[in-house]
DNA sequence: AGGAAGATCTACT
DNA sequence: GTAGATCTTCCTA
């Protein structure tokens, strides 16, 4: 791992406009921030799975509904969507004429941590943005994020560069709670971090 | 009306 | 670490 020599700065929208997997992987190590009333709230992703499309028995793809026409809008859209009583946040992601996404699992939390805490009542760093239903609740991101695409100038939510990790110090796994996955394996984590969901 | 859905919490072997 | 209860929304019959 080595700090970015983008620190700091935007991820550009081509970055979104490529296979999930290859998204996923790259978004581990990325700031995300999510502005509220202009104070930052977030930290660094540390876990994420690749959703592909209608091939893909656990993307919403295959599923019909609303969030499948989400889902085939342009690279870099915000999509959130509940499960079990959880919102979940992912990044529409390309190539623009295969529709995929993204899922947020963990990040690692730094900045607005107090804040975080209120919002999720657990005051316990480990446990407050370990899960993808922990991130969305920490951050106070609903469905209404749904307009909005992550390089836009008003958007609430950004991804930032910020470490770069190499090959080896990724982990990989089948994807958490599907209850029909793809032969190969399609959820990401960063190793020896112990903001992941679990190891 | 019924059931499935990328989950979380608690309470323990 | 796993088991079981429970969370809410929306799709399909």
């Amino acid at each position: 791992m080595r700090l970015s020599p983008r620190y700091g700065r935007e991820v550009e929208i081509e970055f979104f406009d490529r296979a999930a997997d290859a998204v996923a992987m790259e978004l581990l190590g990325k700031l995300l921030i999510r502005f509220r009333d202009n104070k930052p709230l977030g930290g660094m992703i540390v876990e994420t799975e690749a959703y592909f499309g209608e091939e893909d028995p656990a993307s919403r793809a295959s599923k019909g509904g609303k969030i499948k026409d989400l889902m085939y809008r342009e690279p870099g859209y915000i999509l959130v969507y509940m499960v079990h009583a959880n919102w979940l946040l992912n990044i529409v992601t390309g190539p623009s004429e295969k529709v995929s996404a993204v899922l947020i699992r963990a990040i690692e939390p730094m900045i607005g941590i107090p804040e975080m805490m209120d919002n999720r009542g657990v005051y316990e760093i480990r446990k407050l943005t370990s899960g993808p239903g922990k991130v969305t609740k920490a951050l106070d991101i609903n469905d209404e994020f749904n307009r909005y695409r992550v390089n836009s100038e008003d958007s609430p939510i950004k991804i930032l560069y910020y470490i770069d990790y190499e090959w080896d110090e990724i982990g990989r796994s089948h994807r958490i709670g599907v209850s029909k996955d793809l032969e190969e394996p399609f959820r990401f984590y960063i190793k020896n971090n112990e903001f992941v969901s679990r190891v």
